[in-house]
DNA sequence: ATTGCCGGGGG
DNA sequence: CCCCCGGCAAT
């Protein structure tokens, strides 16, 4: 599987009558916000990677998307490789030469900050890519859904043949494992090869429901915490933090469904490692919220990016399983983003615009340390396939306006002392 | 080219 | 200590 970034799509705009692959575009376009690409049969170059060449099928799926993500995730087209090579037997096993809209996850939103520096490091990127069956034909949505998912800040729920490495949110598929048996496997009928199963439920899960209670790793302990202004309360339960929200923040939610996820986006699951682990743990719990800019109301009122990007950081970053476990399997990625709400029935697609952290993240381009990103080379060793590699640090120069931005060079006399010495500014905190 | 700021140095 | 600035890295 592999995940393009399609640069010369702007996050505004709907395809055009073709999109780049040369697809026609289907009707759903018509949607706001929404990114169909479908199966052009057998496509051997994309447009802008003329170093890729993509033998065999490539069926390319929808994927509905939101504004939250505007500037980088409307720009992805997940796709499928099949090296099967028969574009006839993959519309056959597809079943359909255009599959379905997949839903962003509601957890998408969880953390009110993101990296928009993100979006040119990962531009243009591929995330993976697989020799898969034929047979996995719904691997491409799992893909992609996962993919989504795991944008988000907080990691997958670690279940049936998804892995996930640590609290990284580091997702590795393995086709070959075996699912754990679930009421939803089995009232989905039985011909889905083991792999299906374990995918089908990981992506209904991923796209539709709740988050189900996470299956925790014996030495993790899992703690929500508040991301609302100011708040940053942690609780240890789902129920307890969405009901934190909603009465608390949200005021007892006025209009039903819409605010009953609305939560989500509020709170962030936090891991605490109770005991030494094989897999590396966070070598230190995350660093206190840096204290707010004096004299900044807009500071003192707004969430701080910076200790909720760092959470995700203390959460994801160092965790990332070496090379082999990501070969050919998973894709993978992290990103935090902005709150955002889809509906699935299309009719009401939502954009929850104006939430305080939202607006905060507006004027305040999220700062962050450092980012982790994922790259995919291509690997002779891995016959043909496309590799994954991940880990790349790089720090993020702070986003925070400091006195130079705020008050001009011409008043340099009301700098802080700080920055009058080229010193780091004590006055604008990241 | 601009910006943030580390490291170093002068007084 | 106060103050300045070269130089580097990020943007």
């Amino acid at each position: 599987f592999v995940i393009f970034s399609l640069p010369d799509m702007m996050p505004n705009t709907r395809l055009g009558k073709r999109s780049p692959f040369g697809a026609l575009v289907s009707p759903e376009t018509t949607r706001p916000g929404v990114v169909v690409a479908m199966g052009p049969q057998g496509i051997s170059r994309v447009r802008g990677h003329s170093d890729l060449k993509v033998r065999g099928n490539v069926r390319m799926i929808s994927v509905s998307s939101c504004w939250a993500l505007n500037t980088w995730l409307l720009s992805q087209v997940f796709f499928q490789c099949d090296d099967a090579g028969d574009p006839r037997a993959a519309n056959t096993s597809c079943g359909r030469s255009v599959s379905t809209c997949i839903d962003v996850p509601r957890r998408l939103g969880s953390a009110p900050s993101v990296c928009p520096s993100l979006v040119n490091i990962l531009s243009p990127m591929m995330l993976c890519c697989s020799r898969n069956a034929p047979q996995e034909v719904d691997m491409d949505e799992l893909t992609a859904a996962m993919v989504l998912s795991s944008l988000s800040c907080s990691p997958p729920p670690p279940q049936g043949s998804l892995s996930v490495s640590g609290s990284s949110g580091y997702w590795s598929v393995d086709p070959k494992s075996s699912a754990p048996s679930s009421p939803t496997d089995e009232a989905r009928g039985g011909s889905a090869t083991p792999p299906d199963e374990g995918l089908d439920m990981e992506l209904d899960q991923v796209l539709f429901e709740e988050p189900a209670p996470r299956k925790r790793r014996n030495s993790l302990k899992a703690a929500f915490r508040c991301l609302w202004p100011a708040c940053g309360k942690v609780l240890t339960s789902v129920v307890g933090i969405k009901r934190h929200i909603r009465t608390v923040h949200l005021h007892g939610g006025e209009h039903e469904r819409c605010s009953r996820s609305e939560e989500d986006f509020y709170y962030c699951e936090i891991n605490q490692w109770e005991e030494p682990h094989c897999q590396s743990p966070p070598s230190a719990p995350p660093p206190p919220p840096p204290s707010p800019p004096i004299g900044s109301a807009l500071s003192r009122s707004a969430p701080s990016p910076c200790s909720s990007f760092w959470q995700v950081q203390s959460e994801h970053s160092y965790q990332a399983p070496p090379p082999s476990q990501v070969v050919s399997q998973a894709a993978s990625c992290l990103l935090t983003a902005p709150p955002t709400t889809c509906s699935r029935q299309g009719a009401t697609f939502r954009v929850r615009s104006v939430s305080v952290g939202e607006q905060w993240l507006q004027q305040h381009s999220a700062p962050c340390r450092s980012v982790f990103l994922c790259s995919v080379v291509p690997s002779v060793a891995s016959g043909g396939a496309l590799t994954a590699v991940c880990l790349i640090f790089r720090r993020i120069r702070s986003e925070a306006k400091k006195c130079r931005k705020v008050y001009g060079i011409e008043h340099r006399e009301l700098w802080c002392t700080a920055c009058r010495w080229k010193k780091a500014c004590q006055r604008f905190l990241d």
